[in-house]
Formats: C-alpha cells, structure tokens, sequence
DNA sequence: CCAGAAACAGGAACGTGTTCTAGTATGACA
DNA sequence: TGTCATACTAGAACACGTTCCTGTTTCTGG
C-alpha cells in the first residue's frame, strides 16, 4: 500500500542494481512500443528478475511507470535548475521551462505516452509518488515565475493551474484529439492568460 | 474505427432499445461499484445481449463509458441550458455552472470516477466521442461567461483551460491526491485567475 | 414467400495484469 | 557454524477485456 513509505531506506547493493535494472527495462519498453509495450513479464525478464519480484519492487503496472516518470522527472528538473531561465517577464520565464520540458518529453513520445497514461491512471496507492512528481513540477515553474522578480501572492496557484493545463494537454494528443504541435501552442496560450507580471 | 460516424443513423426500434438497456445497465454497475465494477460480461448480462452484441454496439470498455458520460452530460447541459445563469460578472456565471456541474457528478462519486477515468483512458478510436463532450462543456461555459454581457476575444480558450483544471481535478480527487471539497475550491481558484470582466 | 445478408446468442479462447505456490538462496544473528 | 526469517526464482493459476467461432434469428430485396 504504502510502497515507498517506512521502509526505513535499508536497500543492499544487489537491491538497488535491481530496482535501477527495472527501471531501465521499463524505459527501453516504453521508449520503444509505449504503455502496451511496458508488459510485467517482459519487464522482468528484460531485468533478470521473477515476475514476483518485480511485484515486490513495484506493486503495479501503474507504480512502476509512475516510478520512470520520477526519475525521468528528476532528471530533467535537476539538469533546467543549473541556471536561472532567461526571459524578463515572468511569462517568459515559464514558457523557456515548459517549452523546455514538453519537447523533451515530445522527443521520445511513446515513453511519454507510457508515463503520462500512467499518471492518469493512477488511483491512492500511488497518490504519494504522484504528489511528488507534481511537487517537483510545481517548483520548477514557480521558480521559473519568481526567478529575477519578486514572489507574487497566487504563484502555486498559477502552477499548478498550469500543469493541469500541461498533463490535459498531453492526455489530448496522446488520446488523438490535437496535434503535437498543438500542445505547446496550447500550453503557451495557456501561460499568456493565467501568467501576469 | 469511426463508431458513430458512418452508420447512417439506420437503427430499429429494438436496437435504440438494446442500446438504451447497455447504457442503462452500464451507469447502474459504475454507480454501484465505479470503473471496474463495469465488466463487460456483467454488462451483456444485464442488458440482455450477448457479449458479441455489446461489442458491436461499443466496441470498448471506453467507448462504453465515453457514451454513458455523454449521455450523461447531455442532461446536464440541457437542464443547465434552460436559462440564464445568475450572477453579475462573467467569473460568477461561470462559477455558477461549474460548480452545479461538479456537484452533480459529485453526488455519484463512483459513477464519476468510472466516466473521468475512461475519458482520460480513451485513445484516438474515441477521439470523436470525447471531442464532442468537450465541446458541450466548453459551449456551456462560453455561454456563461458570455450571458449578458459581450462576448471576449479569449472566451474559447479560457473555457478550454477551465476544463482542462476541472477534469485534472477530478483526476487528483479519484487518485486520492485531494479531498472531495478541494475539488471545487481548486476550480473555483481558477476561474478567479482566469476569468475577467 | 424465398434467399441471402446482417444481426444476435451462447460460449470458448486468448492476452496481459495480478496473485499464489513450492522450492531455493541469502543474509542476520545466536 | 547452524538456524531461521526474508528475499528470490520459476511457473502455475486467476480475472477481466477482447476476439473468435458456430448456430440461430431477424431483416431486406426480389
């Protein structure tokens, strides 16, 4: 239930090879053929695990690529924090992070496909891995608004407005309703409304 | 593929009654025990058809849910659409009809957690279906915002980024990441950041 | 009314997520 | 070092969405 709750962190060395193997056979599936493609059986195989071992590292389906998207995550946001975002509105600030963030995910679409999918999908037994996510994607933006400026009273508000904007936008090209170019189009839109200086 | 494209709208009485009986049956199980409480075998049964028989009629668990909200929605709409809504400003009508239309799908949580969750499942076989429902939630909210007083250059995005909020916020709702009451104050929140006079 | 086509019933069968079982290996501790 | 709990492997088994097959009913054109 609890996943990565009270675990107390105490993972040996073969453990975490593990878990990273996992992970990066989940990866490779899902760059490769996207949510359908991420199979528990394939991804055990592919990690040199039992399938009942890769339920013990991750209870579901949904953990596991909400687990990739964390990490995709993290490496993203760790590599757009090394340097305040240009721009000398706060619009255009966020815009360089979002833009910056849709097409990396737009690069490998089927993985995006997977994660995001995953995301939607998931119900409380992941609302915590979900929450950070969400977190991390809240501050890059309200730092991005705030960077070179003073704070302003709604900025998580604003956020978290716009990564609702973000994720119902992926959903709509990922469910065949727009374009991809038309994500950022949207997503920019969405900034120039909601983002005042 | 096309679903409710082509078909020429040529249907017996018997199979607007087979149909009407599907969905039917379809919102008493996702009232009763939401998503996965829609089997399909259970359904068929139900409604007195064989399973083949509900496949052609939708042929997925999503188109089968996708249609139920759109029913669904269609009421919705049209009872909301029999007058104007009150309020003196553009954000009050809005609140006004998004907050009327949380509160009845709240009043049905496992039914709404069945239809939000296939919305955001559907893939481009439903694209037409789920364009359409969002198409009546966007007009309702244009039209709110547009009661009474002259319409604005943005109304048609600014609806789009509300729905997009408020379907986001259903999914943090059922993927137990906010509280039932959060729900509204969120949408609420944005159609403040949103909508001006 | 008849012949063929389309729709339907009933149910087997398949794929994939998930769970369970039995046996084996590993690590902690006396 | 021996013992015991925990973790792991291998694979069977189960659940539900989906597909397919066979036989029957209903509809339509002539």
């Amino acid at each position: 239930m609890t996943s990565t709750a009270s675990p107390v962190e105490t993972e040996t060395a073969s453990q975490r090879a593990r878990r990273a193997r996992i992970i990066s056979a989940t990866l490779a599936l899902a760059s490769r053929g996207g949510f359908e493609a991420v199979q528990m059986r394939e991804v055990a195989e592919r990690s040199e695990v039992a399938l009942g071992t890769l339920y013990r590292y991750f209870p579901s389906k949904i953990h596991l690529l909400v687990s990739a998207m964390g990490s995709e995550v993290e490496r993203l946001s760790g590599r757009l924090q090394k340097r305040q975002a240009p721009g000398g509105t706060r619009a255009e600030r966020v815009s360089f992070v979002l833009e910056r963030s849709t097409r990396s995910l737009q690069r490998d679409p089927l993985l995006t496909e997977a994660m995001v999918r995953a995301m939607m999908a998931a119900d409380a037994s992941v609302a915590r891995e979900v929450s950070a996510i969400r977190q991390g994607m809240s501050d890059l933006i309200v730092q991005a608004m705030r960077d070179g400026g003073e704070p302003q009273e709604n900025d998580v508000e604003i956020a978290a407005i716009l990564q609702d904007v973000w994720f119902a936008r992926q959903i709509a090209w990922l469910g065949g309703r727009i374009e991809a170019a038309d994500v950022w189009r949207d997503i920019h839109q969405a900034i120039v409304l909601v983002v005042h200086d």
